[in-house]
DNA sequence: GTGAAAGCGCTAACAA
DNA sequence: TTGTTAGCGCTTTCAC
């Protein structure tokens, strides 16, 4: 058996092709009865309706395309169910990817909803696509980042100060008497992490006795996090931080398993710690993690509502949207 | 400007649109230079394959679905990240979606696919879903399970031993000591839950002198174990459980939360605790987890293949594949 | 309120 | 090796 089509359809209600469609796409318009008699043709044959003629003959997807940086980051998971929630509510279905910090898999994601024509994308970038980005503007495909803000200004955008957020963090450290801070971080291409980095330079840079290193790792995962960890042990203790800032939780959550748990390195006291996302385990790690929280869904569901916007219209300005984070003190930093 | 397609290529190579078709799809059978002109062209136009065009022609997509009952818990993350790279590796994309444990949600993303006309289906199922799979499977699209066997034996499915997982975990709790085990699931209707939970119970049955409790929830989340958390706490000392069982480890950490925490309860000592999943932070967590761990990625791995296979050859007698799980202890259960 | 028919972009069978 | 053509299932004028 195989597919019945709007043609079966019609055949069994007795009515044409258009108005199998018109009863799909404006029932409205088509008499009670015929509805009636149309569906229960549809209903008898389990008729499911072909979506890539539907899209064919439109000319675009009910698809919206997301790229995260990660799909084990519950940062990025949250944003992500979030994005998935508010498309459900506007009718659309949302493909969601992530790229892995890798350009050849974003590049993947986007040739993927390219062919598949969604109606936009949501990417948070890991290298630079705005040309791109723009290319597939003017062919209809509007986008908006997420998590990050373009640098020209061209494209929407949803995100939260990370230079701020590295500041909040930082700052707390010094203010809790931490002279030696080091920052864990990784690839700095990625825009979060040197944003971070630098709210961290300028949080130092006011505070003359205060140092701050910076510590760079392939990616922002717990694994990477244990092996910075594993550097630090290894270091005579008089040089290692008295404070590290990890650009996420995930790595602090890695240090801690390496400092904390192996390393027997007492956190706060002789190391405070400060991550950033301010995920669901941050509190009920081994130590609670201070963190800087971000509004997760708020940021998911905004873009969501730009992009549809800008998909309706597409001679919308460009808008940016910057929330601000969070400083969320637990006992991996209270001294 | 808008897509261009085969034909403006055609067009600008100066060939036919059938030849520009053949340098997509098999482009050993056309000449070399005429590959190197219409490749040319292609670049020159920026063009893009209309994938609901090719889909609407060949009759399938090269989208599989999956559905997971969470996109948060890391355990089905990962399985996805697998099933992600597995497929890309046959040419196929991966269309991810999580029920949320609600048979409505999984109901409309079995739709979407279905519209979409997915080249097959991985689900780890909420609801009795067997009916609709095989009517899919009546009109082409084949379905096998994940993390979780089917009943009746007439979908192939990988999965990983749940009344063994239950088992194992409640046996070390009695063998390390424990009499008053309480076994903390969620909703009963989720066939991984009420296995373990059976095996919770055969591991209790040889041992008159253990109790076994069932506390049942909504869901497995950490907020569910939260509450589940508190609940405990109120109860007067004596007539709480000596050991918990959880049914995963987002729950797990959720009672870590409340009863650890802020319930200031000694764990081990006054409540020993095993989860299930061994997901990344159960070693990080504020008291590191026991847990039985799963191969999350063999699981995602495996299914995609068996899928694959079951799409090419409609035929093929369906397979249950099932793996053991193992147990890992930590601190929240050794006394 | 309903029907007839064109055409979206592509692939594959067949012809040249 | 390349070109021509039918047709996949749908939506959408335009008649009636």
């Amino acid at each position: 058996m195989v597919s019945s089509s709007v043609k079966d359809v019609a055949a069994l209600a007795r009515v044409s092709i258009g108005t199998v469609s018109n009863v799909l796409n404006r029932p409205e318009i088509v008499s009670p009865e015929t509805v009636e008699r149309v569906t229960l043709a549809m209903e008898k044959l389990s008729y499911v309706r072909n979506e890539a003629a539907r899209q064919l003959r439109v000319g675009h997807s009910h698809a919206l395309g997301l790229i995260t940086l990660s799909g084990s980051n519950p940062f990025f998971t949250d944003l992500t169910t979030a994005a998935e929630d508010g498309a459900t509510l506007a009718g659309y279905s949302v493909i969601a990817g992530n790229s892995d910090e890798k350009k050849d898999r974003e590049s993947g994601y986007l040739n993927l909803f390219e062919e598949l024509r969604v109606r936009g994308v949501l990417i948070s970038p890991v290298g630079n696509i705005v040309p791109r980005l723009r290319r597939m503007r003017d062919r209809g495909i509007p986008s908006v980042l997420v998590d990050r803000v373009s640098n020209d200004l061209s494209f929407s955008s949803v995100s939260v100060d990370d230079i701020a957020g590295g500041s909040l963090a930082v700052t707390h450290l010094i203010e809790s008497g931490r002279r030696r801070i080091a920052f864990v971080g990784g690839p700095s291409e990625i825009r979060q992490v040197s944003d971070r980095l630098r709210g961290a330079r300028q949080a130092v840079a006011g505070h003359p006795g205060v140092t701050l290193e910076a510590i760079t790792l392939n990616a922002l995962t717990v694994q990477e996090g244990r092996r910075a960890g594993e550097a630090i042990v290894e270091r005579p203790a008089a040089s290692r931080p008295d404070a590290i800032f990890a650009a996420n939780d995930l790595l602090a959550i890695g240090l801690l398993q390496t400092l904390f748990m192996q390393g027997n390195i007492a956190i706060p006291e002789e190391i405070a710690l400060v991550g950033y996302d301010d995920i669901l385990f941050a509190s009920a790690s081994v130590v609670p993690l201070t963190s800087i929280r971000q509004p997760s869904r708020l940021i998911g569901e905004t873009a969501v509502r730009l992009l549809l916007e800008e998909a309706d219209d597409p001679e919308l300005e460009p808008r940016q949207i910057r929330y601000q984070p969070e400083l969320v003190v637990r006992a991996s930093s209270a001294s």
